[in-house]
DNA sequence: GTAGGGTTAG
Protein backbone atom coordinates (compact mmCIF):
# COMPACT_ATOMS: atom_id res chain seq x y z
CA UNK A 1 0.00 0.00 0.00
CA UNK A 2 1.21 3.51 -0.89
CA UNK A 3 0.89 6.87 0.96
CA UNK A 4 2.40 8.57 -1.36
CA UNK A 5 3.70 10.53 1.68
CA UNK A 6 6.84 11.64 2.82
CA UNK A 7 6.00 9.04 6.33
CA UNK A 8 5.77 5.78 5.98
CA UNK A 9 3.19 3.64 7.67
CA UNK A 10 4.87 1.65 9.61
CA UNK A 11 6.12 4.98 11.43
CA UNK A 12 2.91 5.29 12.53
CA UNK A 13 2.55 1.55 13.54
CA UNK A 14 5.77 2.12 15.80
CA UNK A 15 3.73 4.66 17.30
CA UNK A 16 6.11 7.94 16.48
CA UNK A 17 7.72 10.31 19.43
CA UNK A 18 5.25 12.78 18.06
CA UNK A 19 1.90 11.93 16.14
CA UNK A 20 0.53 15.12 16.80
CA UNK A 21 3.12 16.86 14.54
CA UNK A 22 3.55 13.55 12.40
CA UNK A 23 -0.24 14.41 11.50
CA UNK A 24 -0.88 17.77 10.56
CA UNK A 25 2.17 18.12 9.01
CA UNK A 26 0.97 14.85 6.68
CA UNK A 27 -3.04 16.35 6.24
CA UNK A 28 -3.14 18.89 4.28
CA UNK A 29 -5.98 17.99 1.88
CA UNK A 30 -9.27 15.66 2.93
CA UNK A 31 -7.33 12.68 0.62
CA UNK A 32 -4.42 12.66 2.52
CA UNK A 33 -6.58 12.46 5.66
CA UNK A 34 -8.82 9.81 4.36
CA UNK A 35 -5.45 7.54 3.28
CA UNK A 36 -4.56 8.41 6.89
CA UNK A 37 -7.39 7.60 8.41
CA UNK A 38 -8.05 4.40 6.40
CA UNK A 39 -4.94 2.85 7.98
CA UNK A 40 -5.25 4.41 11.83
CA UNK A 41 -8.48 2.18 11.35
CA UNK A 42 -6.61 -1.01 10.45
CA UNK A 43 -3.67 -0.84 12.92
CA UNK A 44 -6.48 0.45 15.82
CA UNK A 45 -4.18 3.65 16.25
CA UNK A 46 -6.77 5.98 16.49
CA UNK A 47 -7.82 4.96 19.38
CA UNK A 48 -5.27 6.54 21.08
CA UNK A 49 -6.20 9.90 22.30
CA UNK A 50 -2.32 11.49 20.99
CA UNK A 51 -3.39 10.36 17.78
CA UNK A 52 -7.03 10.62 17.53
CA UNK A 53 -7.14 14.43 18.42
CA UNK A 54 -4.86 15.72 15.60
CA UNK A 55 -7.03 14.01 13.35
CA UNK A 56 -10.12 15.57 14.74
CA UNK A 57 -8.35 18.86 14.41
CA UNK A 58 -7.26 18.21 10.76
CA UNK A 59 -10.21 17.87 9.64
CA UNK A 60 -12.50 20.13 11.82
CA UNK A 61 -10.42 23.07 12.05
CA UNK A 62 -7.16 23.21 9.83
CA UNK A 63 -8.19 21.93 6.84
CA UNK A 64 -8.58 24.65 4.32
CA UNK A 65 -12.14 23.66 3.99
CA UNK A 66 -12.84 21.90 7.45
CA UNK A 67 -14.44 18.90 6.83
CA UNK A 68 -16.72 18.69 10.06
CA UNK A 69 -18.93 15.72 9.07
CA UNK A 70 -16.04 13.83 8.72
CA UNK A 71 -14.63 14.67 11.96
CA UNK A 72 -17.57 14.34 13.56
CA UNK A 73 -17.89 10.62 12.37
CA UNK A 74 -13.82 9.83 13.29
CA UNK A 75 -15.28 11.36 16.64
CA UNK A 76 -18.94 9.22 16.81
CA UNK A 77 -16.30 5.98 16.53
CA UNK A 78 -13.55 6.43 18.78
CA UNK A 79 -14.13 3.93 21.86
CA UNK A 80 -13.45 6.80 24.44
CA UNK A 81 -13.11 10.19 23.34
CA UNK A 82 -10.85 12.22 26.02
CA UNK A 83 -11.66 15.86 27.21
CA UNK A 84 -9.05 16.91 23.78
CA UNK A 85 -10.99 15.28 21.51
CA UNK A 86 -14.64 16.73 22.97
CA UNK A 87 -12.61 19.98 23.00
CA UNK A 88 -11.87 20.26 19.33
CA UNK A 89 -15.68 19.09 18.44
CA UNK A 90 -17.06 21.37 20.56
CA UNK A 91 -14.42 24.10 19.32
CA UNK A 92 -14.96 23.64 15.84
CA UNK A 93 -18.89 23.40 15.86
CA UNK A 94 -18.89 26.65 17.80
CA UNK A 95 -16.48 27.86 15.03
CA UNK A 96 -18.74 26.79 12.55
CA UNK A 97 -21.91 28.47 14.48
CA UNK A 98 -23.56 25.22 15.15
CA UNK A 99 -23.69 25.89 18.84
CA UNK A 100 -26.60 23.67 19.40
CA UNK A 101 -24.03 20.84 18.21
CA UNK A 102 -21.47 22.29 20.45
CA UNK A 103 -24.15 22.22 23.68
CA UNK A 104 -25.16 18.54 22.58
CA UNK A 105 -21.46 17.05 22.59
CA UNK A 106 -21.08 19.10 26.40
CA UNK A 107 -24.17 17.51 27.44
CA UNK A 108 -22.14 14.03 26.46
CA UNK A 109 -19.08 14.66 27.88
CA UNK A 110 -20.39 15.51 31.38
CA UNK A 111 -23.07 12.41 30.67
CA UNK A 112 -19.81 10.30 30.02
CA UNK A 113 -17.79 11.70 33.14
CA UNK A 114 -15.26 13.50 30.76
CA UNK A 115 -14.49 16.29 32.95
CA UNK A 116 -14.30 19.82 30.81
CA UNK A 117 -10.86 21.70 31.47
CA UNK A 118 -9.75 25.35 30.55
CA UNK A 119 -9.83 24.30 27.02
CA UNK A 120 -13.28 23.60 26.90
CA UNK A 121 -15.04 26.85 28.29
CA UNK A 122 -14.41 29.61 26.17
CA UNK A 123 -15.90 27.62 23.81
CA UNK A 124 -18.67 26.52 24.98
CA UNK A 125 -19.66 29.45 26.50
CA UNK A 126 -19.62 31.12 22.72
CA UNK A 127 -21.94 28.72 21.91
CA UNK A 128 -24.08 29.51 24.61
CA UNK A 129 -23.82 33.07 23.97
CA UNK A 130 -24.45 32.64 20.12
CA UNK A 131 -27.93 30.85 20.81
CA UNK A 132 -28.92 33.04 23.91
CA UNK A 133 -28.54 29.74 25.77
CA UNK A 134 -28.73 31.49 29.56
CA UNK A 135 -29.73 27.82 31.40
CA UNK A 136 -27.20 26.16 29.57
CA UNK A 137 -24.50 28.59 30.21
CA UNK A 138 -25.09 28.92 33.97
CA UNK A 139 -24.76 25.19 34.00
CA UNK A 140 -20.75 25.49 32.55
CA UNK A 141 -20.63 28.21 35.14
CA UNK A 142 -21.16 25.79 37.99
CA UNK A 143 -18.93 23.31 36.48
CA UNK A 144 -16.29 26.07 36.53
CA UNK A 145 -17.07 26.62 40.35
CA UNK A 146 -16.12 22.91 40.84
CA UNK A 147 -12.81 23.37 39.78
CA UNK A 148 -12.06 25.05 43.01
CA UNK A 149 -8.87 26.23 41.81
CA UNK A 150 -6.09 24.90 39.63
CA UNK A 151 -7.33 26.30 35.97
CA UNK A 152 -4.86 28.56 33.91
CA UNK A 153 -7.12 30.97 31.30
CA UNK A 154 -8.62 31.99 34.01
CA UNK A 155 -8.60 35.57 31.98
CA UNK A 156 -10.15 33.85 28.79
CA UNK A 157 -12.80 32.26 30.72
CA UNK A 158 -13.93 34.96 32.73
CA UNK A 159 -14.22 36.93 29.90
CA UNK A 160 -16.53 34.44 28.27
CA UNK A 161 -18.56 34.31 31.24
CA UNK A 162 -18.81 38.05 30.89
CA UNK A 163 -20.09 37.72 27.44
CA UNK A 164 -22.53 35.02 27.69
CA UNK A 165 -23.97 36.55 30.72
CA UNK A 166 -24.29 40.38 28.80
CA UNK A 167 -25.47 39.21 25.63
CA UNK A 168 -27.95 37.25 27.30
CA UNK A 169 -29.44 40.84 28.68
CA UNK A 170 -28.18 39.87 32.63
CA UNK A 171 -26.30 42.92 32.76
CA UNK A 172 -26.15 43.27 36.45
CA UNK A 173 -24.38 39.53 36.91
CA UNK A 174 -22.10 40.72 33.91
CA UNK A 175 -21.47 43.39 35.68
CA UNK A 176 -20.61 42.33 38.87
CA UNK A 177 -18.46 39.23 37.57
CA UNK A 178 -16.74 42.22 35.14
CA UNK A 179 -16.07 44.51 38.16
CA UNK A 180 -14.34 41.34 40.15
CA UNK A 181 -12.06 40.98 37.59
CA UNK A 182 -8.79 41.92 38.47
CA UNK A 183 -7.65 42.91 34.69
CA UNK A 184 -10.28 44.31 32.53
CA UNK A 185 -9.19 43.89 28.78
CA UNK A 186 -10.69 45.88 25.72
CA UNK A 187 -12.52 42.22 25.20
CA UNK A 188 -14.20 42.61 28.62
CA UNK A 189 -14.94 46.18 28.39
CA UNK A 190 -15.99 45.61 24.82
CA UNK A 191 -18.39 42.44 26.20
CA UNK A 192 -19.95 45.14 28.65
CA UNK A 193 -20.81 47.50 25.78
CA UNK A 194 -22.08 45.14 23.39
CA UNK A 195 -24.63 43.60 26.26
CA UNK A 196 -25.81 47.41 26.82
CA UNK A 197 -25.97 48.12 23.08
CA UNK A 198 -28.13 44.81 22.23
CA UNK A 199 -30.15 45.34 24.89
CA UNK A 200 -31.17 48.97 23.97
CA UNK A 201 -29.29 50.53 27.40
CA UNK A 202 -28.20 53.09 25.13
CA UNK A 203 -27.31 55.93 28.14
CA UNK A 204 -25.21 52.74 30.11
CA UNK A 205 -23.04 52.60 26.56
CA UNK A 206 -22.32 56.36 27.07
CA UNK A 207 -21.51 55.93 30.32
CA UNK A 208 -19.62 53.12 30.14
CA UNK A 209 -17.30 54.98 26.88
CA UNK A 210 -16.98 57.94 29.35
CA UNK A 211 -15.58 55.55 31.91
CA UNK A 212 -12.88 53.99 29.39
CA UNK A 213 -11.23 57.70 28.92
CA UNK A 214 -11.64 58.39 32.15
CA UNK A 215 -9.36 55.44 33.07
CA UNK A 216 -7.07 55.79 29.86
CA UNK A 217 -8.56 51.89 29.05
CA UNK A 218 -7.83 50.99 25.33
CA UNK A 219 -10.51 50.80 23.35
CA UNK A 220 -10.73 49.75 19.56
CA UNK A 221 -13.57 50.08 16.33
CA UNK A 222 -16.11 47.55 18.26
CA UNK A 223 -16.25 49.67 21.04
CA UNK A 224 -16.58 53.07 19.04
CA UNK A 225 -19.23 51.38 16.51
CA UNK A 226 -21.29 50.54 19.97
CA UNK A 227 -20.97 54.26 21.31
CA UNK A 228 -21.96 55.26 17.43
CA UNK A 229 -24.97 53.25 17.77
CA UNK A 230 -25.77 54.54 20.97
CA UNK A 231 -24.81 58.45 19.82
CA UNK A 232 -27.73 58.21 16.93
CA UNK A 233 -30.33 57.03 19.29
CA UNK A 234 -29.45 59.32 21.50
CA UNK A 235 -29.44 61.82 19.23
CA UNK A 236 -25.81 62.97 20.91
CA UNK A 237 -24.37 64.28 17.98
CA UNK A 238 -21.75 66.22 20.10
CA UNK A 239 -19.82 62.47 20.96
CA UNK A 240 -20.39 61.36 17.22
CA UNK A 241 -18.72 63.79 15.73
CA UNK A 242 -15.66 63.74 18.15
CA UNK A 243 -15.30 59.95 17.87
CA UNK A 244 -15.48 60.81 13.81
CA UNK A 245 -12.81 63.35 14.31
CA UNK A 246 -10.84 60.69 16.60
CA UNK A 247 -11.07 58.20 13.63
CA UNK A 248 -10.14 60.30 11.30
CA UNK A 249 -7.09 61.70 13.53
CA UNK A 250 -6.43 57.95 13.92
CA UNK A 251 -6.84 56.43 9.82
CA UNK A 252 -9.79 54.62 10.99
CA UNK A 253 -12.12 55.75 7.84
CA UNK A 254 -10.81 52.66 5.83
CA UNK A 255 -12.96 50.24 8.18
CA UNK A 256 -16.47 50.36 6.45
CA UNK A 257 -18.17 49.02 9.51
CA UNK A 258 -17.34 51.88 11.40
CA UNK A 259 -18.15 54.61 8.84
CA UNK A 260 -21.22 52.66 8.33
CA UNK A 261 -22.01 53.65 12.30
CA UNK A 262 -20.95 56.97 11.66
CA UNK A 263 -23.17 57.13 8.33
CA UNK A 264 -26.23 55.74 10.25
CA UNK A 265 -25.39 58.18 13.29
CA UNK A 266 -25.18 61.14 11.51
CA UNK A 267 -28.61 60.66 9.27
CA UNK A 268 -29.97 60.03 12.88
CA UNK A 269 -29.09 63.01 14.33
CA UNK A 270 -30.85 64.41 11.55
CA UNK A 271 -27.62 65.14 9.51
CA UNK A 272 -28.35 63.19 6.62
CA UNK A 273 -26.11 65.31 4.39
CA UNK A 274 -23.19 64.54 6.06
CA UNK A 275 -24.47 61.03 5.92
CA UNK A 276 -24.22 60.96 2.89
CA UNK A 277 -20.58 62.64 2.22
CA UNK A 278 -19.29 59.88 4.17
CA UNK A 279 -21.00 57.46 2.14
CA UNK A 280 -19.45 58.92 -1.10
CA UNK A 281 -16.36 58.77 0.44
CA UNK A 282 -16.19 55.34 0.87
CA UNK A 283 -14.46 53.42 -1.32
CA UNK A 284 -16.15 49.57 -0.86
CA UNK A 285 -19.70 49.78 -0.16
CA UNK A 286 -21.42 46.82 0.79
CA UNK A 287 -25.32 46.12 1.39
CA UNK A 288 -25.37 46.96 4.82
CA UNK A 289 -23.66 50.70 3.82
CA UNK A 290 -25.92 50.92 1.04
CA UNK A 291 -29.25 49.97 3.77
CA UNK A 292 -28.14 52.26 5.94
CA UNK A 293 -27.54 55.80 3.84
CA UNK A 294 -30.92 54.41 1.97
CA UNK A 295 -32.80 54.01 5.56
CA UNK A 296 -30.90 57.68 6.22
CA UNK A 297 -32.95 59.37 3.50
CA UNK A 298 -36.38 57.44 4.82
CA UNK A 299 -35.75 58.25 8.27
CA UNK A 300 -35.58 62.51 7.29
CA UNK A 301 -39.09 61.54 5.07
CA UNK A 302 -36.62 62.08 1.89
CA UNK A 303 -38.51 58.73 0.26
CA UNK A 304 -37.52 59.86 -3.20
CA UNK A 305 -34.01 60.48 -2.66
CA UNK A 306 -33.97 56.89 -0.77
CA UNK A 307 -35.23 55.55 -4.22
CA UNK A 308 -32.94 57.01 -6.21
CA UNK A 309 -30.32 55.86 -4.01
CA UNK A 310 -31.77 52.03 -4.52
CA UNK A 311 -31.77 52.47 -8.13
CA UNK A 312 -27.51 53.59 -7.91
CA UNK A 313 -27.46 50.26 -5.16
CA UNK A 314 -28.53 48.09 -8.22
CA UNK A 315 -26.67 49.57 -10.90
CA UNK A 316 -23.34 49.19 -8.57
CA UNK A 317 -24.53 45.36 -8.66
CA UNK A 318 -24.81 45.07 -4.68
CA UNK A 319 -27.71 42.69 -3.89
CA UNK A 320 -30.24 43.76 -1.43
CA UNK A 321 -31.36 42.22 1.54
CA UNK A 322 -34.17 42.25 3.76
CA UNK A 323 -33.32 45.48 5.56
CA UNK A 324 -32.97 47.19 2.14
CA UNK A 325 -35.97 46.02 0.84
CA UNK A 326 -38.14 47.02 4.69
CA UNK A 327 -36.47 50.21 3.86
CA UNK A 328 -37.58 50.57 0.23
CA UNK A 329 -40.85 49.06 0.56
CA UNK A 330 -41.90 51.73 3.48
CA UNK A 331 -40.50 54.83 1.75
CA UNK A 332 -42.68 53.29 -1.50
CA UNK A 333 -45.42 53.11 1.09
CA UNK A 334 -45.10 57.00 2.09
CA UNK A 335 -44.91 58.16 -1.34
CA UNK A 336 -47.59 55.83 -2.44
CA UNK A 337 -45.76 54.34 -5.25
CA UNK A 338 -47.62 51.61 -6.23
CA UNK A 339 -45.59 50.71 -9.35
CA UNK A 340 -42.10 50.29 -7.57
CA UNK A 341 -43.59 48.57 -4.47
CA UNK A 342 -44.92 46.20 -7.18
CA UNK A 343 -41.93 46.08 -8.44
CA UNK A 344 -39.89 45.12 -5.26
CA UNK A 345 -42.07 42.95 -4.66
CA UNK A 346 -41.84 40.72 -7.53
CA UNK A 347 -37.97 40.96 -6.67
CA UNK A 348 -38.54 39.71 -3.14
CA UNK A 349 -40.08 36.68 -5.24
CA UNK A 350 -37.38 36.77 -7.74
CA UNK A 351 -34.17 36.66 -5.46
CA UNK A 352 -36.21 34.06 -3.70
CA UNK A 353 -35.76 36.71 0.06
CA UNK A 354 -37.09 34.85 2.87
CA UNK A 355 -40.76 36.68 3.69
CA UNK A 356 -39.80 37.22 7.46
CA UNK A 357 -42.33 39.02 9.90
CA UNK A 358 -40.32 42.23 9.23
CA UNK A 359 -40.38 42.39 5.11
CA UNK A 360 -43.76 40.15 5.23
CA UNK A 361 -45.22 43.19 7.74
CA UNK A 362 -43.85 45.81 6.00
CA UNK A 363 -44.97 44.48 2.29
CA UNK A 364 -48.23 44.26 2.96
CA UNK A 365 -48.23 47.18 5.09
CA UNK A 366 -47.72 48.83 1.49
CA UNK A 367 -50.38 47.50 -0.21
CA UNK A 368 -52.61 48.31 2.35
CA UNK A 369 -51.51 52.24 2.38
CA UNK A 370 -51.79 52.29 -1.07
CA UNK A 371 -55.50 50.94 -1.17
CA UNK A 372 -54.58 46.90 -2.11
CA UNK A 373 -56.20 45.41 0.60
CA UNK A 374 -56.57 42.29 -1.41
CA UNK A 375 -53.18 41.94 -2.24
CA UNK A 376 -52.15 42.58 1.28
CA UNK A 377 -54.55 39.91 2.44
CA UNK A 378 -52.50 37.36 0.33
CA UNK A 379 -48.94 38.90 1.65
CA UNK A 380 -50.45 38.26 4.86
CA UNK A 381 -51.89 34.47 4.28
CA UNK A 382 -48.19 33.78 2.58
CA UNK A 383 -46.26 34.86 5.66
CA UNK A 384 -44.69 31.57 7.24
CA UNK A 385 -45.22 33.01 10.81
CA UNK A 386 -46.86 36.45 11.55
CA UNK A 387 -46.71 39.05 15.14
CA UNK A 388 -48.85 41.29 16.66
CA UNK A 389 -47.84 43.68 14.26
CA UNK A 390 -48.46 42.01 11.17
CA UNK A 391 -52.34 41.19 12.43
CA UNK A 392 -51.92 44.92 13.60
CA UNK A 393 -51.16 46.19 10.23
CA UNK A 394 -54.25 44.29 8.62
CA UNK A 395 -56.39 45.46 10.00
CA UNK A 396 -55.63 48.82 10.39
CA UNK A 397 -55.50 48.68 6.61
CA UNK A 398 -58.77 46.91 6.05
CA UNK A 399 -60.38 49.38 8.28
CA UNK A 400 -58.87 52.91 6.76
CA UNK A 401 -60.05 50.88 3.53
CA UNK A 402 -63.95 51.03 4.46
CA UNK A 403 -63.94 47.35 5.38
CA UNK A 404 -64.83 47.48 8.65
CA UNK A 405 -66.39 43.52 8.31
CA UNK A 406 -63.15 42.05 6.95
CA UNK A 407 -61.19 44.18 9.71
CA UNK A 408 -63.59 42.61 12.46
CA UNK A 409 -63.23 38.51 11.21
CA UNK A 410 -59.31 38.75 11.45
CA UNK A 411 -59.64 40.81 14.45
CA UNK A 412 -61.77 37.26 16.15
CA UNK A 413 -58.45 34.82 13.95
CA UNK A 414 -56.24 36.90 15.50
CA UNK A 415 -57.94 36.33 19.05
CA UNK A 416 -58.28 32.38 18.12
CA UNK A 417 -54.54 32.11 17.93
CA UNK A 418 -53.41 31.28 21.49
CA UNK A 419 -50.18 33.02 21.51
CA UNK A 420 -51.34 36.43 20.41
CA UNK A 421 -54.42 35.94 22.63
CA UNK A 422 -51.83 36.54 25.62
CA UNK A 423 -50.40 39.95 24.19
CA UNK A 424 -52.22 43.18 24.27
CA UNK A 425 -53.86 43.43 21.44
CA UNK A 426 -56.91 44.95 22.84
CA UNK A 427 -56.46 48.59 23.26
CA UNK A 428 -55.06 48.84 19.75
CA UNK A 429 -58.30 47.91 18.23
CA UNK A 430 -60.20 49.71 20.45
CA UNK A 431 -58.71 52.89 18.89
CA UNK A 432 -59.56 51.61 15.40
CA UNK A 433 -63.30 51.15 15.83
CA UNK A 434 -64.20 53.50 18.87
C1' DG B 1 -6.43 26.43 22.13
C1' DT B 2 -9.45 33.73 23.78
C1' DA B 3 -13.98 38.36 21.50
C1' DG B 4 -16.08 41.71 19.36
C1' DG B 5 -18.77 44.90 14.78
C1' DG B 6 -22.36 48.31 11.07
C1' DT B 7 -28.39 48.59 8.18
C1' DT B 8 -35.05 47.14 9.84
C1' DA B 9 -41.43 49.56 9.81
C1' DG B 10 -45.69 49.10 11.73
Amino acid sequence: MSFGLSTSPTQLIQFPKNPKSLILDQCKTIRDLRQIHGHLIKTRLLHHPAVAEPMLESAALLLPVPAIDYAFSIFAHLENPDSSAYNVMIRAFTKAQNPESSIFLFRKMIENSVHPDEFTFPSILKACSQVGALREGEQVHAQILKLVDGFGRRGFVENAMVHLYATCGRLELAHQLFDRRSERSVIAWNSMICGYARHGYWTEVVELFGEILGMGVGFNQVTLINVLMACGRLGDLELGEWIYEYALVNGLMKDVSLVTSLIDMYAKCGKVDAARGLFDQLCTRDVIAWSAMINGYMQSSRFKEALALFLDMQNANVEPNEVTMVTVLSSCAALGALETGRWAHSYIKKKNLKLSINLGTTLLDFYAKCGCVNSAIEVFNDMPSRNVWSWTALIQGLANSGRGDTALEFYHSMLQEKAIKLKPVRPNLLRIYM
